[in-house]
DNA sequence: TTGATAATTAAACGACTGTTTGATACCATT
DNA sequence: AATGGTATCAAACAGTCGTTTAATTATCAA
């Protein structure tokens, strides 16, 4: 994103999400936020009163980005009429796609991805605006696929853990170098995850449906 | 000389680990330590040179704890003679649940769960010392369920989605409490959730096994 | 009891944190 | 040209950080 002709207001914004989404909240400083955006210290708390305040406004900021790159993949997915297991299965490849890519559009995912895990003061917001959209939204899709003889806590539980592995490959990808080094985070590497994510998700909520149905049966 | 089990130094330990487990590495000072710990402030660089020496110090500590407390779940089941998918189940249960229980037992658990999302520079010790180990465990076990015919790179990326939704269930217990608040972490409902991710996991291998069972009958 | 070593202390170091101040530059409107 | 609001700046604020120093107390063998 060019930077140099925005004003100093855009400029801090844009380079504070990217910082945050990098760093956290906590190890990203004020002062190296400026320093990166080219402005004077005093420029954040005179356009947003506090450093918390411009994490917040940097949470909206990247949410408008993605907003205003793609439609939704739910939108896209309902709207073509697949079937319940082919809807989920593009919305996981676009949620762990989404928290693996490097890119302005998917700052807001790496933001999401990064407060869940040490959540800050904007957790609440968060939570309330986004995650629990975002929850709504796979916890329709996996009741779509295992159907109805699912308890409603099992859904839970179970949309927990798709989330889950999405967040956990977005954030210890370090952690992953060291061990397995043959894990590549290029285009084709998470492609590959995100697929595998798909895959495993969806083959444990096929069994899990299929126990669930042989209960009822018997 | 120093010699083993000085009170004062024993306190820093125990209790860095505990802060160190409960707000991360970053976010616990130095004075925070030496102030629960009742000691004063230069005692930790008289013991340890320095802060970063003392968290490599209070891994090493919280990992002696783990060990003295009861014997790793894989010797129990393995000598159990059991077969392969119930040495899994209990290997997940015993992981998710030491993540999420509090208690010096396993400090170990939930420092490594912290380590591998926000790493420090104990992580290349911690990675060749025990994640590693850990990783091969979880390997084996996963192959053994699996059979043959999945290739290593797909058994890879299991380990991880096995690890990854205990990691994240241990480290953003707050969102879940704000998005549902019906998952509770006492022991029963920490047992479900353990009891969940091993079901969800042994679910998901067992499908994808007859995946490439089958490409392999074709 | 003496002397050496270990343990503990209060106080300060310099670097960094988020934030505030007061002055200055800009620029459109009067 | 004068005015007034906006934007930007260097400098300093008070606080915390990890770390160090120098002085004091505790411990224990000789």
């Amino acid at each position: 994103m060019h930077l140099e002709g925005e004003p100093a207001r855009m400029r801090i914004l844009q380079t504070a999400a990217e910082l945050f989404a990098e760093q956290g909240y906590k190890a990203t400083s004020v002062r190296k936020i400026c320093e990166a955006a080219q402005v004077n210290v005093a420029m954040v708390n005179y356009y947003f009163h506090s450093k918390e305040e411009l994490h917040l406004a940097a949470f909206d900021h990247a949410r408008d980005l993605a907003a205003a790159s793609a439609p939704t993949v739910a939108e896209a997915s309902a709207a073509a009429n697949l079937p319940p297991a082919e809807q989920l299965r593009l919305a996981i490849e676009a949620l762990v796609s989404d928290m693996l890519r490097c890119g302005s559009a998917t700052l807001f995912s790496r933001l999401v991805a990064r407060e869940l895990l040490e959540p800050t003061a904007a957790i609440h917001k968060l939570a309330e605006r986004n995650v629990r959209p975002q929850h709504a939204l796979f916890t329709g899709l996996i009741r779509g696929v295992v159907g109805p003889a699912m308890p409603a806590a099992v859904v839970q539980k179970c949309v927990f853990s798709v989330i889950g592995q999405a967040v956990f490959y977005a954030r210890s990808r370090i952690v992953h170098e060291l061990v397995a080094p043959e894990i590549t985070y290029d285009q084709a590497g998470i492609a590959a995850i995100a697929s595998h994510v798909a895959q495993f998700s969806l083959a444990a909520l096929d069994g899990m449906r299929a126990q669930y149905t042989a209960e009822v049966a018997a």
